[in-house]
RNA sequence: GGAGAGGUGGCAGAGUGGUUGAAUGCGGUAGUCUCGAAAACUAUUGGGCGUGCAAGCGUCUCGGGAGUUCGAAUCUCCCCCUCUCCGCCA
């Protein structure tokens, strides 16, 4: 959602952002309804106030049991000249929405110019790709051979893009997400919530996969939506709020399932369980001072890579270019973590800044200490991390020439004294 | 699923067609008093939008939407939500 008052002061920057996104120009548009409105705005106000007037009048002669049928017949004759008015300010308010809520967020300045994710920039890269002295299996074949990944028990409860995970994998993704959630809540300031997994539309509209992205998002019988990750509910925790800014930032994690319709991914990535209709993730949402959203986008990168140094993991971080920026972020960051299994970086986390887009949508605000009225909150999300992709990058990272796979020093707190996955264990 | 009750300002809670954006209490803020504080007293205290350099002025807003009326928090209709009892149930 964009500030209409912003674009009447800036529209070259309104425009020259769209234009970075590779959209065309929309002040022009907007600031005609915009004009519009405000016209038939000013114009109705001041029947109202004539009809308010003469309905006070009305209201102290009758109580006076004197007549008022000339005041009565005043405010019948600007009866319909307002019901038009309304009803044209009711159509130009709707189509100045519909325009604001349909464009995406403007870019911020530093983010680089690009037509897609090949003109993202690595920021950095952390840790050594690992050297294998044999030839290095993909997660399916490591965890198929263990009998511990099962694709076709999937296949056969829920179709394609499901999997089964049993035994010490199925206990090494809880323990990923154990020790994700810990990370976060008793170093990184989070505070752990467990939130519904289903939302209704002001939910997924507030942060912005409703209404343009229905087609991604799973619906139950009952009108709710599947979340397709937590920043959906733990944003929207401060939908309609006004918070005191002295307790700002607010930080939230939470460990869901995340539902997802893959509906543009047909053909992509179909091996493994790279991408899954379901798939759990940690997910830290905060909720700041528009000053200090920058640095808390920094921070919040920094809490997601935390993770993967714990896990000894090699991964390198880029800043997406304008042309892959997602709709309510100004500014990315992905962190890719090394897949030895295919010869490749993945994205395993993805930290944004969405700046007031987010907020202005489901209006969440906070009142400055040092000045009258309200502002809008800033609001990023960042996984932190994807839990699935996490277990296929220690498989393949920790996989060893006989099959087995080695547990993370970080991870063995959390199972149960196993220190190598290997075949034996598979019963 | 069945039966009932209810949604009013930060909170509690009045208000069933007339100058009510809304009594009263609590809370918040500022001030008076005080060496300071408490108490007391006084004033002030929602949000959105329009207009204006600003002060201000205007308008909308009493869960949401539609309607009746010169005028709606108050009347009608639809929807949403909360609570209580019963049933079912992890």
């Amino acid at each position: 959602m964009h500030d209409i008052r912003w674009i009447r002061e800036n529209p070259d920057a309104f425009d020259s952002g769209l234009a970075r996104r590779g959209l065309s120009a929309l002040s022009a548009q907007a600031l005609e309804i915009d004009a519009e409105n405000r016209t038939i705005t000013t114009e109705l106000q001041d029947l109202q106030t004539r009809r308010n007037d003469a309905s006070k009048q009305i209201g102290a002669l009758k109580g006076k049991g004197e007549d008022a049928s000339e005041q009565m017949a005043a405010v019948a004759a600007m009866k319909d000249n307002m019901n038009a008015l309304e009803e044209r300010q009711k159509e130009t308010v709707s189509a100045l929405r519909a325009l604001l809520e349909s464009v995406p967020n403007i870019p911020a300045d530093d983010v680089p110019d690009g037509e897609d994710e090949d003109d993202n920039v690595e920021l950095r890269c952390v840790g050594d790709k690992p050297t294998f002295d044999f030839d290095v299996r993909d997660h399916v074949d490591i965890g198929e051979s263990l009998g511990l990944l099962d694709f076709e028990a999937a296949s056969k409860l829920s179709g394609s893009r499901f999997v089964v995970t049993r035994g010490a994998l199925a206990r090494m993704e809880r323990a990923l997400s154990a020790l994700m959630l810990d990370l976060h809540t008793d170093e990184f300031d989070y505070t752990e919530v467990n939130p519904p997994l289903l939302v209704r539309d002001e939910a997924a509209y507030g942060t912005g996969q409703l209404p343009k992205f229905e087609e991604d998002l799973f619906k139950t019988t009952t009108d709710h939506w599947l979340i397709p990750t937590a920043e959906v509910p733990l944003t929207n925790l401060v939908a309609g709020d006004i918070l005191d800014e002295a307790k700002l930032p607010l930080r939230f994690t939470a460990h869901t399932p995340c539902f997802r319709s893959e509906a543009g991914a047909a053909g992509k990535d179909t091996r493994g369980m790279l991408r899954q209709h379901q798939f759990t993730k940690v997910e830290m949402v905060s909720i700041c001072h528009p000053d200090a959203s920058a640095d808390e986008h920094e921070r919040m990168t920094g809490c997601a890579e935390e993770v993967l140094k714990r896990l000894g993991l090699h991964y390198r971080v880029v800043v997406l270019s304008t042309g892959d920026l997602g709709f309510s972020a100004k500014k990315t960051y992905d962190i890719e973590v090394w897949l030895p299994g295919q010869d490749r970086y993945r994205e395993i986390s993805s930290c944004s800044n969405c700046g007031d887009f987010q907020a202005r949508r489901m209006s969440a605000r906070f009142r400055p200490e040092d000045r009258k009225g309200t502002n809008f909150v800033h609001t990023l999300n960042g996984s932190g991390l994807a839990v699935g992709r996490t277990l296929i990058a220690v498989i393949e990272n920790y996989q060893q020439a006989d099959g087995s796979i080695r547990v993370p020093d970080a991870l063995k707190p959390y199972m149960g004294g196993i220190e190598v996955i290997a075949p034996a264990d598979a019963a």
